[in-house]
DNA sequence: ATAGGGTTAG
């Protein structure tokens, strides 16, 4: 056996290649003539998706003429992986023609490419194979099934197949139990947790992970801590995963101390977890201090990835500061992650949030790839700074090129009408997205229209607007509507909508001072006085904006 | 076959 032959053999069951080694190894394969051969086109296929090559590994797939199952999928699995869920799902619909049985790992990927991209129906189609397959109580697909049903918000779904399984094994108990994380049902997860050690199975650092994952405010902070002393006490808080949760968790629960004090607790904090503490510290409003971490994990030597990036972007456009927010701009050319849509979407945003609207439509413009969200950055951008009919040509081009605008689509198409005072436009966007793009309007969207009608000064329009939302309690729009009397100083309907809101809202002191001003501009200072006394006896004691009086 | 950080709108 010459030399070539032995590298090949030994190449191939590493799987810490570079592209180029794969490039030789494929080489080999065709000059040794095995390149038609299965077991190294799997190996080869699996080498190219690793190195994120989809393209020469579709190459490889084409051309063997007789495929096993393994061959199918490793192209299918390297598709489900890249998340081109479309093409892994052509070639399972290509696969089923053909005289070839998929297995469990077959349905394995086949289940997480639906999980992300098609919904729940497609979801039950795919399980329905997966029982005519005779695989129902196989624990590969059914792990893969419990967690695509979790992500999908059919949670209950999910434990069926889990409570179909006669004797679930790790995984399975892990899937399920991080289903409930990501569903928001913490209880549930750790109930089963309980039940899980109750029938003896040992947790592991997965379990971990998904309990932590479904703690999401405030209140949870006790449960949190509780689930820290379990990682600490069987050492998994060690696991890079494990440690990114806790200082996600903390943050989440808004307990920065204990967040820092899991990330230093990291003998050496890897990316992901210096982003989860620069995003626990941009939500919780501290923007400038996730500034200087992003400084300081530069010049401790770990290089920043498009997620970094994006997110500090979002701090630099929280604090509308251009500065830092242009030397990251530089770093992102210099390392070529303008390519990254995340990135560039994230950079629009800065330049606009900062006022400077034209170069944020720059750095759009120059984008190689799009998506929703870049085309929402855009429209908002140039909306909220005014140029509301450049943000209508970027809305109609974000049609013609075949995007499906969503929620923040229409938040930022209605905010720029607001801006701009365009009440007709306004009016058409709310039905065209209910009509035509099938959106149901949220809150935030009759807020905008609200707004816009009230400061045109229709203010019968908006009152009617508001009885026709179902269930119109949401003090928002009534919020949004008292602020245009006040600004319009309208005390008819301004003191309707004021005592609506005390009603609602009874401890939302901004109202009783809006209502004050409504007051105020039209002279009534004895209504002023009497309504700051109530505010007195109510136990606020200050009233801002009028220590003049 | 299971796990961590995510850009837009608000």
């Amino acid at each position: 056996m010459c030399f070539g032959l032995a590298f090949l053999v030994y190449e191939l069951s590493q799987s810490h290649n570079t592209l180029s080694i794969v490039k030789q190894l494929h080489a080999l394969t065709i000059k040794y003539h095995l390149s038609f051969d299965p077991f190294y086109a799997t190996k080869i296929i699996r080498l190219y998706a690793l190195n994120n090559d989809l393209h020469s590994a579709r190459i490889v797939f084409d051309r063997i003429p007789c495929r096993s199952v393994y061959l199918w999928n490793s192209i299918i699995r390297a598709y489900a992986r890249a998340h081109q869920f479309n093409h892994a799902l052509c070639l399972f619909s290509q696969m089923l023609r053909t005289e070839i049985e998929p297995d469990n790992f077959t349905f394995a990927s086949v289940i997480r490419a639906c999980s992300d991209y098609l919904d729940e129906v497609d979801l039950r189609v795919v399980h329905g194979r997966v029982i005519i397959a005779g695989l129902g109580s196989d624990s590969i697909s059914s792990s893969a099934l419990v967690r695509a049903y979790s992500r999908v918000r059919f949670v209950d779904e999910a434990r069926r197949v889990f409570n179909g399984m006669p004797k679930p094994d790790l995984v399975m108990w892990n899937s399920m139990v991080s289903g409930y994380g990501s569903s928001g049902c913490w209880d549930k997860g750790l109930e089963l947790f309980r039940r899980m050690q109750k029938m003896g199975e040992r947790p592991d650092g997965y379990t971990m992970v998904g309990l932590l994952s479904g703690l999401w405010e405030p209140s949870l902070l006790q449960v949190g801590k509780g689930i820290h002393g379990l990682c600490l006490k069987n050492g998994f808080e060690s696991y890079a995963h494990v440690g990114s949760a806790l200082v996600t968790m903390y943050s989440r629960c808004g307990c920065l101390s204990s967040a820092y004090g899991a990330f230093n607790s990291q003998s050496l904090p890897d990316l992901v977890q210096w982003s989860a503490l620069i995003t626990g510290l941009i939500q919780s409003g501290a923007c400038e201090e996730a500034l200087l971490l992003f400084r300081e994990m530069n010049l401790k030597g770990q290089k920043a990835d498009a997620i970094s990036i994006a997110s500090t972007l979002a701090a630099c456009a929280r604090l509308a500061m251009m500065g830092p927010g242009r030397e990251i701009h530089c770093y992102v050319i210099r390392h070529g992650f303008e390519l990254e849509v995340m990135v560039s979407s994230a950079l629009v945003a800065m330049y606009s949030k900062s006022g400077f609207a034209g170069l944020g439509f720059r750095v759009f413009k120059a984008m190689s790839k799009r998506n929703t969200i870049a085309y929402n950055s855009v429209i908002s951008g140039l909306g909220s700074n005014g140029l509301a009919s450049f943000a209508f040509d970027m809305f109609n081009e974000m049609l013609e090129e075949g995007f499906q605008p969503d929620q923040s689509t229409f938040s930022a198409l209605l905010g720029t009408c607001c801006h701009a005072g365009f009440v007709k436009d306004g009016w058409d966007l709310l039905r065209r997205m209910e009509k035509e793009f099938n959106i149901e309007p949220s809150t935030e969207h009759y807020v905008y229209m609200v707004k816009l009608l009230g400061m045109a000064g229709e203010f019968e329009k908006a009152y009617q607007l508001i009885h026709s939302i179902p269930g119109y309690t949401d003090s928002g729009v009534w919020g949004a509507l008292l602020s245009c009397c006040e600004v319009h100083g309208n005390s008819e309907l301004g003191e309707v909508v004021a005592h609506r809101l005390f009603e609602i809202a009874p401890d939302k002191s901004a109202y009783r001072v809006m209502l004050s001003n409504i007051y105020a501009s039209n002279g009534r200072w004895n209504d002023v006085k009497s309504l700051r006394d109530d505010m007195m006896e109510g136990g606020l004691r200050k009233m801002p904006g009028l220590s003049w009086t």
